[in-house]
DNA sequence: AACTTACTAGCA
DNA sequence: GCTAGTAAGTTC
């Protein structure tokens, strides 16, 4: 007798044996999908196994097979259990988390037989090493290219993954017209998107180009894996699994023995930490261009008649904007994206409201008028003067684009706005705009230094790099820390200083990549019971041997209620994942509490 | 997650 | 003693 071992799309371990009925035998494989009749309910199952015997007495049969041949191969098989392994969540939902949603309903696709068994076999090293290879710099596309052209030549397949739709076609175009072939372009949720994985499954070698869920495309024996800009926040998945894109990609090339490129214009803080212990090569491609002077206005130290009215734009800057029109050059204005908080800060002395309990920056909510704490409870009202230096009057920093925008047209109305003065909110997205930007003007950064966020510093700096690949002119920067690491180095050219400062207090606060933050997050539709849940849970972990977790804090989810749920989070650190949620996974498992549901964020972005 | 079973507090 | 409501257990 032969029984199947299978996974489902659920959150439960399993997994689970089913006999599999004579007429199955011969075409039931590891990686199958089959449908079984689980709770009286037919579901969709993965096999993950096959074994002579089984343990369980009361077995049912295999109801049937859905495909000819199995639509997982070993390596994303393996691929998905070291997933759920490390993000938390149970084979089959990191199963599901790869498949296109028609398969997870249990679509039947045709499938023919694949050579994938034979070519696991004989894996050409590419790039010498087998480090990951971090490409820096603007103009990385032609590199990117050679390597491309380097793994197809070797009959291997090449997986690249990019931020968003535009770069993908962009890329896209370049492969075509430089190499002659057609990339099948992957993103959920796309007209043919079952079709296209088919016919993924299907070739030989080829090359997919998608967003972050490409990475689980099933091509056949990928030779290398490149991910675009990975520090950007779109590779993390905001859903349960909650995987990173850039973790999942270095997983995969490590099973399939496959190349892995990074590639963005600056390198991340966790990759140059990488590179600084010879466990990444940093490839650096050098500009073309200048290096754009940048200028910083410190906000604290404008004329007094400026600091009394506190515009949007310092004279400086609009004085700057002013010539650059009068030669018919283009602006472009960076404003970091507001949401619906805002930081307050002192404007005379620059210092920003903290909570006294945690030290963190207090945000302002206008739905209550109220400045509060993300980490705790403490709330206060808005002091009308500044508790620190006694002399300035409080501000709120926060304007967006629209504001900016309607500022500019007021001041200068004869600019045509959108044309020669462009409104943007970041690098990417003024990427479209143009890339010879004559003066960039960048407003509001303070809001991104000051986020309630470890990576803060790390955000604001990549932001700003991104900048400096659009100007050969000038960049003006208002800001209240003027003597922030991450301005002093965007001003010096000098990434160095901005990585070693970072390092240092991330080494001291224990935070990445010295350790790795997990999140626990408990939802349910009554808040007096997630509330009390959530410090029960809390006091237990806290009771419990915990090894190498280490709780840190307890507080409201943000927002605390969503979509008539009530939100908590507990927030743990840890220096090894895997144990640490394995210990979780287990804790979960005993006492936990009716119509509360518990999910796991590992490395929390 | 979804469903079944066991158990406890409130009530005539 | 009965039942509504919930805590705990199970899924091959």
């Amino acid at each position: 007798m032969l029984y199947a071992k299978v996974v489902l799309g659920l959150p439960l371990e399993g997994p689970f044996d089913y006999a599999v009925p004579l007429s199955l035998k011969d075409n039931i494989l590891i990686g199958s999908r089959v449908w079984v009749n689980f709770r009286n309910k037919k579901e969709v199952a993965y096999v993950v196994g096959l074994s002579r015997q089984t343990r369980i007495e009361k077995i049912k049969e295999v109801s049937a097979l859905i495909d000819a041949y199995p639509v997982l191969d070993r390596p994303l098989l393996l691929l998905t259990k070291e997933l759920s392994e490390y993000y938390g969540c149970s084979w089959g939902e990191a199963i599901e988390a790869a498949l296109p949603d028609e398969l997870r309903k249990g679509k039947e696709i045709q499938l023919s037989e694949h050579s994938s068994v034979a070519r696991e076999v004989g894996l050409a090293a590419l790039g010498g090493s087998g480090l990951p290879v971090f490409v820096r710099g603007f103009y990385r596309l032609e590199f990117y290219l050679t390597k491309i052209r380097d793994t197809l030549a070797g009959g291997r397949s090449v997986i690249v993954l990019c931020p968003n739709l535009a770069a993908v076609e962009k890329i896209c175009r370049a492969i075509k017209e430089n190499l002659g072939d057609e990339p099948f372009i992957v993103f959920r949720k796309q007209p043919k998107e079952l079709e296209i994985w088919g016919k993924i499954r299907q070739a030989d070698c080829c090359v997919v180009v998608g967003l972050r869920s490409a990475i689980f495309s099933p091509v056949n024996n990928p030779g290398l894996i490149i991910i675009d800009e990975p520090q950007d926040q779109v590779y993390k998945q905001e859903q349960s699994p909650h995987y990173h894109a850039r973790n999942i990609c270095l997983m995969r090339a490590r099973i399939q023995s496959a190349g892995f490129i990074l590639g963005s214009h600056s390198i991340a803080l966790e990759d140059y930490y990488l590179w600084r212990h010879n466990r990444l090569v940093l490839e650096n491609i050098p500009a073309v261009k200048a290096y754009p002077t940048v200028k910083i206005i410190d906000l604290r130290r404008l004329p007094f008649a400026e600091r009394k009215t506190r515009p949007i734009f310092s004279k400086f800057l609009l004085d700057a904007i002013q010539q650059v029109l009068e030669q018919k050059g283009k602006v472009l204005i960076v404003v970091n994206r507001l949401g619906f908080a805002t930081t307050v800060a002192c404007h005379n002395c620059g210092k920003s409201l903290q909570c006294p309990r945690c030290n963190l920056n207090l945000v302002f909510h206008f739905e209550d008028g109220q400045l509060k704490c993300h980490h705790c409870n403490f709330k206060m009202p808005v002091p009308k003067i500044c508790p620190f230096c006694q002399a300035g009057y409080i501000k709120y920093f926060g304007l967006g684009t629209e504001k900016a925008m309607s500022e500019l047209a007021r001041i200068f109305p004869a600019a045509r706005l959108g044309e020669d003065v462009v409104v943007s909110t970041g690098a990417s997205s003024a990427h479209q705009a143009g890339v010879n930007f004559d003066l960039v003007g960048v407003l509001g950064i303070d809001d991104l230094l000051n986020r309630v966020d470890f990576m803060a510093a790390e955000k604001a700096y990549m932001m700003l790099s991104g900048i400096v690949n659009l100007t050969c002119g000038k960049i003006i920067v208002q800001s209240l820390n003027q003597r922030h690491h991450c301005l002093q180095a965007l001003v010096n050219n000098d990434p160095e200083l901005f990585f070693k400062t970072e390092l240092k207090t991330r080494k001291q606060l224990k935070f990445s990549p010295f350790s790795h933050l997990i999140m626990l997050k408990l939802r349910g539709k009554d808040a007096a019971k997630v509330k009390a849940a959530a410090e029960s849970l809390f006091d237990r972990l806290g009771k419990s041997k915990t090894g190498s977790l280490k709780l840190l804090w307890l507080h409201p989810g943000q927002p605390p209620k969503l979509r008539g749920n009530y939100y908590y989070q507990i927030l743990m650190r840890a220096t090894k994942v895997q144990p640490a949620v394995r210990f979780l996974k287990l804790h979960l498992k005993e006492g936990h509490f009716s119509s509360i549901i518990v999910t796991i964020d590992v490395d929390p972005v």
